[in-house]
Parts: structure tokens; sequence; C-alpha cells
DNA sequence: CGATCCCGCCACATT
DNA sequence: AATGTGGCGGGATCG
């Protein structure tokens, strides 16, 4: 049939096909006939069917008959020339050959031409990079393939890239909604967020010691993370849990393979990632048994994926040569820094910039979109629900509307965070199986934030445990708001409590808690926030979780960061270099340890286990990883005072061993939480378990300085604190959604007042408290009210920990989420703003946190910040 | 020959 | 059931 379509065709084959013809005519030339050969391709083609269907009709056609005619040419030739003769013929044929190899080359080749890359840049291009916010651009998966005459199902592996890092999102059935880079840096600093807590130690090791670490750290993974794995990670997904259980599968693969793709090049410190390590990375599965075609099938994906990637111009192709030989392998080009990083603003000019008003208003709703439907919270759960939520692009919340309402901006960032918090937390506390729980807790989270409902009733619930948690959405919703609320409530009424020392301890770990097995890591964000509260606001808004965000800036970032938002600022570098340098005074202590190293690794796999699980929560905590060692030891100093001061128990001796502990051994600190706590659930019992128990422990807890502390701090204040943050958890309740509302609007102010950044977080409770309490700090007085209140959150948490965990978690994540985030959007200020709220923070800790970073390109990397890691695959890097 | 990766079958999801 | 999505891997190209 097509054959005789051809024959019939007229020229108007599509894209692909005109090409081709003018391409041979140029080879041949127009006034020479046309090549026999050619013409004959021509001439056959058919009618226009469908535009793709004569597309293709011609392509086949075409090439078939190019390469035949090149096969001709081939094995001709050598008989014509050697015949030759045939003059004319030859003389064409040289011609045509050499034009049709022109051709052929130009058109046959189609393969390039087809490539997925090109295809990726042509949909590129028919979209504003950075679209005004205010209009909407919707994208018909039909017409797009039509228009650039390809199938569609080429167009969903670009969407599904796209989407993975927000740039467009889900709208409704074959229609998404062009979102364009405004996000971007957020989203990429989510996932690098994420992807420490899961990938930063297992990268590490990888690079160093290659596979061997991997395998242990399957190993461990599935020790610990038996099945699940697969769980959505980072996906945006929206809280719906609603069908969680549902969600499916499908969910899995190319978007999160994306994402996951995307944290490697983010916490390497090459920047660069060679596809084998990343397939075997990405295959989680069983350990080593690898199969091979499993294998070879993700290397596929990844090309997929890469090569949209490439098009956006992220990464590119380069090859390394190991010791074992030379690989492919794709070095990230893209922002390291964020620095646009969510919005800065807040920490600034909270909330209002004059211009923020409008364009929050804007971009809020952008914004909101993004969480929603992105939600940046690597949702892992609800994979299914998320699909369906963000399938909607504006109406988000449509379940956690109330909140969202009150709190306004405020309300929506703050529940983004929430979200992820709670995703977060979700992932942390969930086992695998889990999951679903943590999708309800995000839409409690988010609720927590703007609503509260009543926070007692709820904290059972999530006490008792993470299923609970799962619970639909309403039960887990309530449970978190109730909690969160409670937990802001609570702070504010009882700040006294609060003011224990403990709070900075707990600050942390709260939200550690809350992130649940990325505790760890939250700890250490948290800590290391502390220290760098500020960073954290301005990671807030960002609506990812702030530790991540910390770290992140803390480290890459570091000072300026702000600036460049999506590029990176070069002056960054320095600073960060510098700033590093400070966190090697925390170093010292490190001499410990030797048996860290040990530990780190396996910790790290362990790690890495939660990390799948948890992505989101990564993010939120932003585990911190070796990156976060860094800042991390900065905080854990602060910690360190802190606890002596608020506390207890011995826990700044612990802090002290992390400290060397992570010294010593790099960072990963977090791994130890996780290791222990292995089981998602668990964590927070882990941390309990550790930080108490442990002395025998210690390794783990104590050891590690940040890790540690928190968890001892956990349990000792927990148990102390409890009181006071259940009660104000209960009393919050009470107030439910107005409370919420209110107690929104206090932490709001307080963080505002406070330190604008970090008001979210901590919702007003812990600020009070906290501040009171917390005073240590060494931070400026800024940051000790932000840690604070993180902790009072987290404390909340940790006391529901004891009790609830989860649920408290659930919902104190968020709300510290939710401080950071609200800016709004991206807006362009990236630069500005970032800069100034790092500043904010770094003081305190911001140097030291960069410190790792230089950021700059693979190479340099083994910097000092060595510490962290030492490792240094990267150093491979460079081909 | 290994690296790339296009193509489209076909299962699963959604309408 | 029809249609939308998208996992998946054969096998063609490229280098």
């Amino acid at each position: 049939e097509n054959i005789l379509d051809r024959s019939r065709m007229a020229p108007k084959t599509p894209i692909k096909i005109q090409p081709v013809d003018l391409s041979k005519q140029k080879g041949c030339t127009p006034e020479r006939n046309p090549i026999t050969p050619v013409k004959l391709m021509d001439r056959p083609q058919p009618d226009p069917w469908t535009p793709t269907a004569n597309l293709k009709m011609l392509v086949s056609a075409a090439s078939p008959d190019m390469r035949d005619r090149e096969k001709k040419k081939e094995l001709f030739r050598p008989i014509e020339n050697s015949d030759q003769s045939d003059t004319p013929d030859s003389l064409q044929y040289d011609m045509i050959e050499d034009s049709m190899v022109d051709e052929f080359e130009k058109q046959r080749p189609g393969r390039k031409q087809k490539s997925l890359g090109l295809l990726c840049q042509k949909f590129l291009a028919r979209y504003p990079s950075y679209p005004l916010s205010t209009e909407k651009t919707t994208i018909s998966l039909d017409e797009v393939a039509s228009v650039l005459g390809v199938e569609r199902r080429r167009i969903y592996d670009i969407v599904n890239v796209l989407e993975s890092l927000h740039l467009v999102s889900r709208v409704a059935k074959n229609q998404y909604c062009w979102h364009g880079r405004h996000n971007l840096s957020q989203t990429l600093k989510v996932l690098q967020d994420a992807g420490e807590l899961q990938y930063g130690e297992l990268m590490a090791f990888l690079q160093h010691k290659e596979q061997d670490l991997e395998y242990k750290c399957r190993e461990q993974r599935k020790e610990t993370i038996p099945d699940s794995q697969d769980s959505p990670l980072l996906d945006f997904s929206e809280p719906d849990c609603a069908s969680a259980s549902a969600n499916s599968r499908k969910d899995k693969s190319l978007r999160i393979m994306s994402q996951k793709f995307v944290m490697l090049f983010l916490v390497s410190k090459t920047k660069i990632v060679t596809l084998d390590i990343a397939a075997k990375i990405l295959i989680e599965e069983t350990q080593d048994t690898v199969d091979h075609s499993k294998f070879k099938t993700k290397v596929r994906r990844l090309y997929d994926i890469a090569n949209v990637l490439t098009s956006l111009g992220l990464i590119t192709k380069v090859h390394v040569t190991e010791e074992r030989g030379r690989k492919p392998a794709f070095k990230w080009i893209g922002p390291v820094e964020f620095p646009g990083k969510t919005d800065e603003p807040r920490g600034h000019s909270p909330s209002s910039n004059p211009l923020s008003g409008t364009q929050r208003g804007a971009s809020a709703n952008g914004k909101q979109k993004f969480t929603r439907h992105a939600s940046f919270s690597f949702a892992q759960p609800c994979e299914g629900t998320r699909r369906k939520v963000s399938s909607e692009p504006s109406s988000p919340h449509q379940e956690r509307p109330a909140c969202v309402v009150n709190s306004d901006e405020h309300g929506s960032k703050m529940i983004n965070l929430a979200t992820v918090c709670r995703q977060t937390i979700e992932e942390g506390t969930r086992n695998p199986s889990i999951s679903s729980p943590l999708s309800l807790l995000p839409a409690p989270e988010d609720s927590d934030f703007c609503v509260t409902p009543l926070p007692q009733a709820v904290f059972p619930v999530v006490q008792t445990d993470v299923p609970n948690l799962s619970l639909p959405n309403s039960t887990g919703s309530q449970a978190q708001h109730p909690a969160t609320a409670a937990v802001t409530k609570t702070e504010s009424e009882k700040p006294a409590l609060l003011p224990s020392q403990p709070f900075l301890c707990f600050p942390s770990s709260s939200l550690f808690m809350l992130c649940g097995s990325l505790h760890e890591n939250n700890l250490r964000e948290t800590q290391s926030t502390g220290g760098d509260v500020g960073n954290r606001s301005t990671e807030a808004r960002t609506a990812v979780p702030p530790a991540a965000c910390q770290k992140r800036s803390s480290r890459q970032r570091p000072t300026p960061s702000a600036l460049a938002g999506e590029e990176e600022p070069a002056s960054k570098k320095p600073n960060v270099g510098e700033s590093d340098l400070p966190l090697s005074l925390v170093v010292p202590k490190k001499p410990f340890e030797s048996p860290k190293a040990e530990t780190k690794p396996q910790s790290v796999c362990t790690s890495a286990e939660h990390l799948e699980d948890f992505h989101l929560d990564l993010a939120s905590p932003v585990a911190p990883e070796a990156t976060d060692k860094e800042s991390t030891k900065l905080l854990e100093s602060q910690k360190q005072e802190k606890c002596s001061q608020s506390e207890d128990l011995g826990e700044p001796t612990q802090g002290e061993e992390h400290i060397s502990k992570e010294n010593g051994s790099q960072p990963f600190l977090p791994q130890y939480l996780y290791v222990q706590p292995t089981a998602g659930l668990s964590n927070f019992n882990f941390l309990f378990s550790a930080n108490q128990a442990p002395g025998g422990i210690s390794l783990a807890a104590s050891p590690l300085p940040s890790v540690s502390i928190p968890c001892v701090m956990v349990p000792a204040a927990a148990l102390a604190s409890f009181p006071l943050f259940c009660s104000p958890a209960v009393i919050s309740p009470l107030s439910s959604a107005a409370d919420g509302s209110l107690s929104a609007a206090n932490s709001m102010s307080f963080s505002v007042s406070g330190l604008a950044s970090t008001p979210p977080a901590f919702m007003g409770t812990t600020a009070v408290g906290t501040a009171k309490v917390s005073p240590t700090p060494l931070v400026d007085a800024q940051q000790p009210a932000q840690p604070p209140l993180h902790l009072s959150p987290v404390f909340a948490r940790s006391c529901a920990a004891v009790k609830l965990d989860h649920s408290v978690c659930g919902g104190h994540p968020v709300t510290l989420l939710k401080l950071q985030q609200p800016s709004s959007a991206p807006l362009t200020p990236k630069s500005l703003r970032p800069a100034c709220h790092e500043a904010f923070f770094k003081t305190p800790r911001s140097l030291g946190d960069p410190v790792c970073w230089k950021k700059s390109e693979g190479n340099q990397t083994r910097n000092a910040s060595s510490v962290q890691r030492r490792l240094e695959i990267s150093s491979t890097s460079a081909d």
C-alpha cells in the first residue's frame, strides 16, 4: 500500500521528506536530473495520508531506497567504475553518489535527524524558556507530534523527562502545561537535596571505590529496603494519596529515572556520571544481579533521558577514562548551585516585596501549581494520586484547600513545603511499603500548615505508626495537621517548655523526624541549618525542603549563590572554597574515628536505600551527606553547643563524636541514622533507640555528631519535651483550622520578624520557644531562632515520635518547608535574592557549608572538602 | 564491535 | 471498548 501511495504521493511529505528532497536536489543538482534513484524515490511518494503516515512512508521509502542506492553505489561502484563505462551513468552515479551521499547523509541519516535530542530541541524551540507567569501555555501532544512530524510516543519521552524537571506538567489527557525554566532551579535544588540523601554517599563511594561500594550499598539497601524500592522517589507526586496503593506502577520509570539521573549529577562532585554507574545505581533491585538485559535496557532509557537533558543544556556527553577503560559519560553543565533557588525573597524581603506582591500573586499561582503539580516533594508514594491531582493544574488543592486558602501565599507555600515534608516524611517513615502513609501525610501536612485539625487525635494515630499515616488522606492529614498545628501552637503556647535547651537539638531533629528516615539528614540539615538557618529559609520558599536547600546552599552555593540562579556564579565558587575551610575547623574532632570510615560506607548504603524510599525526604531534609558534613560540622559544633546548653545527656559529647566522625569519615553522618533506622518507619525509633540505647550504638548515633546528637537529643528532649510539644500540639488542635491559620501566622510572624527566612518552619511555635531557649547557637540570634523553631516542631514531632512520630513529623516537616518556599517564584531575581539569603544564612554557617564545593566542574574536585568525600571519583572525571 | 538509540509492539491506564 | 500512556527491547546506525 505504501508503495502505491508513494507513487502517487506528492511531495508534501512532512518535514523529513522535504529535507530529503532538498538534499537530493542539491546533491543532484537541480538541473541534473534527477538522479534516477532519487527521483524515483521521490516519485513514489505517496499522498499524504496523515502527516505522520506520509512521513513514515517517505522515510521508510526513502531511507531504504537511499540505502539501497548507497549500497548500489558501494557495490556497484566498483563494478561500474571498473566497468565504468557507462559513462553517463557512471558520471551520474558519481555525481549522484556524491550528492547522494550528501543527501543521504543529510536526509537519510535520518537517524540523527530524528534523534530524540533534535526532536526535543524542536520541541523546546516552540516554547519560551521563561514564559510569563500569566500566560499559560498548553501543549497538545497530538498537535506537537504532528507538527514535529513524529509519533506521539516520542513526544511522551520528551515530555516525561521535562515533567520530571517540572518544565511542564500534565494537565489533562493529551494536554500538558508549559512552565518553562522558572522553577528549574528549585527543582534542581530539591533533586540535589534528595540526591544527597539517597545517593550522596553512594556516589561518593562509587566514585572512589567503584562498584564495590555499590554492591555494598545495594545489599544494604536490599536489606533495609526490601522491596519497595521503586517507589517513585522524587516524583513530585501530589499528595493525594487517594490511591496510594493503587498508583502504580508506571510512575516509575522515565520520570523517576530522569530525576534520579539528575540527582546523580547534582550529587556528584565531578558532575560527571558514567552511564554504567548510573544504570547500576538506578537498577535498584537486587543487588548485584543486575541482569545484563536489564542493565542494557536501563542504559537505553538513560540515553533517552540524556538526549533530552542535553537538549535542555543541562548535560553534555563526555568520556571518562577510568582504570578499566573509557566509558561513556555525561557531564552536568547546568546550574550547580541553583541560586535561583526558589525564591529567595523572603529572607530579605520577607514577604513582600513590592514586586512580589504582584508577582507573587502571579508567581504564587504558578508555584502553587508547581507545587501542586509537581509537588516538589518528591512524593513518592502517591504516584497515582499525584497524577490525578497533578493533572489538575491550577486547582491543586482540592483537598487541602482550606489551609491553603487561609494561608495565602504563605499558606500555599507552606503547603508545598508541607507536601514535600510530608512526602519526605513519608518516605522516611515509611518503609517501602509504607509509602502510602507518606502520601497520606502529605495531605495532612499541608493542612497542618494551614489548618490544623485536631492535633491530638491525630497524634495518637500518627504516633502509633507510620502506617497510620498511610491511612487515607483524611486520616493522615488530620492527624498530621493537628500535629503540626499542635506543634506550632504548642510552641507558641508552651514556649516555656521549649525553652529548655533541648530545643536546639530537637529542632533539627524534629526536622529529621519529619523527614522520617531522613532524620539524619534532616538533623544535619537542621543542624547545619541551624547554623544556616537563613539559608534554609531561603530554600524554604522554594518549597523544597529547607534542609536540602540549606545543604545545598551551604555547600554548593555557598554564598552568593544567589546569583546565578541557574547559572553559576563563578564568584561563588571561590567563596565556597573558603567557606569550606571553616568546615574543616570542625573537623578537628574527627580524629576519632577511624571506624567511621567503614561505617560510613555502610551508612551510606543504607542511606541510599532510604534515599530511594525517601528521595523526597531527602529533599526536605536535605540530606546532607557529605556535603553536609561540612555544614554539619559547623552545625554540629553549634549543636554541640546547643546541646550542651540545652541538654544534655551528654549529647554534646556525641555531637563531638559525630563531628569527628564526620570529619574523619566523611560526611555521611546521616547514614548512621539511616542505618539504624533502616526501616523507614522506625526511623524515629532508630533515632531514639540509637540515641538512647546506643550507647552502644554510639557508633552510629553517637559517633556521628550530627546524627547522634539529634537522636540523643531527641530522646531525652523528646521525653522531656513531650509535654511541651504535645501539649502545645494538643492545644493548638483546639484552635483547629483557625488555629492553624493563626499558628501559621504566628509562625510566620516569628519567622519573619526574627529571620525572615526561618519563619516558616518554625512556625511560630518553635520560634518562640526556641528563641528563648535556644540562644546558644552560634549563629546569630537569627539563626538560633530558626533552629529552635525547627526544633520545636521537631520536638513536637519527636515527642510525637516517641509517641506518634510520624504523624508529628509529618506535620512539622511541612511547616519547615513551607517557610522557605514561599516565595515566590522563581522570578528572575533568583540571583539577587539568593545572594541575600545566602548571605544571611551564611553568616552562620554559610561559610562552612559551602566548603566542599567548589563547584567547579568536575575536576576540581577534590578540594579540600575532600573531607567529606574523599571520593573523588570525580577525579576520574576528566577524560 | 561497542555505543547509540529509533521504532513501534503491546501492556496497562484512563476515559 | 477505545484511546492514551509509556515500558521495553529488537535491531539498525553510528563511530
